[in-house]
DNA sequence: CCTGCGATATTCT
DNA sequence: GAATATCGCAGGC
């Protein structure tokens, strides 16, 4: 069953110019926001997706809006038992509970007191491993997104370049958390533009003291 | 441009 | 009781 279309509003546009290929890698690409990754997209290892999420678009339909951005800093957190950094390390707990679902469901949590993550979970169901996303390009509804930052003066790209602007900028809150990006309504990722690799740098991750020193985060040049 | 620090509450020890 | 996958502001270059 096709999955309803939300009415776009007055100004922002809904659809991006479509392109026949991706220029860099021939896979065939829609630019159409409201067309979804699917599952496998996401049931890989947490680095590789979170690589591929690199010029991919977040949207999300929320409060009569449409914001999207396109993903520009990514990084991933493994379930294997080595990364101390993954929240899934020592295994289960209310919080984490949703990064064991399968590959494609939302993680979103609760940090210093004031700000939410958005983390794209990945690989199989039980194995704990997700991608947070730290940082998107203003696409769609940046006017809304103005509104919700409420710094009158912020350039576009000053936004949702961070993990807790990002969150503020596009609505997400934990009524988001635990939910499937291939089918929910409020949330989902397109595919966007695949970023080539002379496009994309790779360095440790931000914000971490443990396990700080892998190299798990990319982002674009 | 850069560095330091306070705010704030949930989670885990 | 300590730590935390952050941000914005103040102050010094």
């Amino acid at each position: 069953m096709a999955q309803t279309r939300p009415d776009i509003l007055p100004g922002q546009p809904g659809t991006l110019p479509k392109q026949m290929m991706n220029q860099h890698n021939s896979t065939p690409v829609s630019a159409d926001i409201h067309d979804r990754l699917p599952r496998s997209f996401f049931t890989r290892d947490a680095r590789e997706v979170a690589r591929d999420l690199l010029g991919r678009i977040l949207v999300t339909h929320i409060d009569g809006v449409i914001t999207g951005g396109v993903i520009i800093e990514t990084e991933a957190y493994l379930g294997d038992g080595g990364d101390e950094a993954a929240h899934t390390h020592r295994g289960p707990t209310p919080r984490n509970r949703p990064m064991f679902l399968i590959g494609g469901h939302t993680y979103v949590y609760f940090i210093y007191g004031m700000y939410h993550c958005f983390n794209v979970v990945t690989g199989i169901e039980g194995n704990g491993e997700a991608v947070l996303l730290r940082g998107v390009e203003p696409l769609v509804g940046i006017e809304a997104m103005r509104r919700r930052r409420a710094r009158a003066t912020e350039r576009d790209i000053d936004l949702a370049n961070g993990p807790g602007k990002l969150t503020i900028a596009m609505g997400i809150g934990p009524a988001i958390s635990g939910v499937d990006l291939t089918i929910d309504k409020r949330v989902w990722i397109s595919a966007g533009t695949p970023l080539a690799d002379d496009a994309v740098a790779v360095t440790p991750r931000i914000g971490i003291t443990k396990s700080a020193h892998l190299p798990w985060r990319w982002l674009r040049r």
